[in-house]
DNA sequence: AGGTATTAGTTGCTTTTGTAACTAACAAGC
DNA sequence: GCTTGTTAGTTACAAAAGCAACTAATACCT
């Protein structure tokens, strides 16, 4: 193709998006999945139990907008491993509201010192001014 | 360090942009699937090969930085769609180059072209100062 | 009360990805 | 020329994601 202004994949803003993403993903990824095994889900539905307190199944689906079969098995997977109690709701038995264990926070604890630190260094190279734009940029294209 | 400014998932910018990337590949992906049924791998090798012009799977592995059994996968698939003909080479026939068919031009064509629509639309929103910005910094992220 | 519709959550199946082992062709050293 | 090593590409198997059907409990409507 030889166009004026050829396109680059460079130019296009979703791949951009993916490769910083992915990029930025990588190691705290092989963190929590090195020391815990978990998966980026049951680390998202851990975050929210830990950063929001106790809610159910239905309620992490909305906040978190994470499909309730992902949530589902990333519970499963959570509970195995003791990090996440179930606590079956009384006056109605479909629900049932999802509680830290004490390893649970105390993984939560680590994982979110970890998750600052991490982010603190990406954005060090940065000035305030900047971070503060990258962010109201990326938060409109998510429309969060 | 802790419990005075609370940890927010959306301060986590991997979360932001993995969110971000998310909604922003979204439209354009169905757009792909839906009109020729090609998943995000075989648009990334179609492109390469319609931007850069004909070359080995293992030109498109490095320039693209795709592992090479996602890049066989995609050419199998794009070869079965005829977008893609596979040319053995004379001096080495581990080799083949591959090259775009007339549909496979045409399909990059058009895909080209409605990438550069969804980018425009993304965009339009944003300064010419903003998105250089943008830019600069998702490509520092992405260390491309 | 009794049938229908909703809601929470799980399970099964299919598609996609990731990893590692494998084949085939060539290159290099002895 | 034969063994060893490399490189291109494929295939086989396991992990994970996506989607749809399913169960169980409750709400709604007449």
């Amino acid at each position: 193709m030889q166009d004026d202004a050829p396109f680059d994949l460079r130019d296009f803003m979703p791949y951009l998006l993916n490769q910083a993403a992915d990029a930025s993903s990588r190691d705290f990824q092989s963190y929590y999945k090195g020391k815990y095994g978990m998966l980026r889900t049951e680390w998202r539905v851990l975050f929210h139990l830990g950063r929001y307190g106790a809610m159910t199944a239905r309620q992490v689906c909305d906040r978190a907008g994470i499909h309730k079969t992902k949530v589902s098995r990333a519970v499963a997977a959570l509970d195995s491993k003791r990090f996440v109690r179930r606590e079956e709701m009384a006056h109605d038995r479909r629900h049932e509201e999802l509680h830290l264990t004490a390893q649970g926070r105390s993984v939560f604890a680590d994982l979110t010192q970890e998750a600052q630190r991490f982010d603190a260094a990406m954005l060090a190279e940065f000035t305030e001014t900047e971070v503060k734009q990258i962010r109201a940029f990326l938060t409109r294209i998510a429309r969060l």
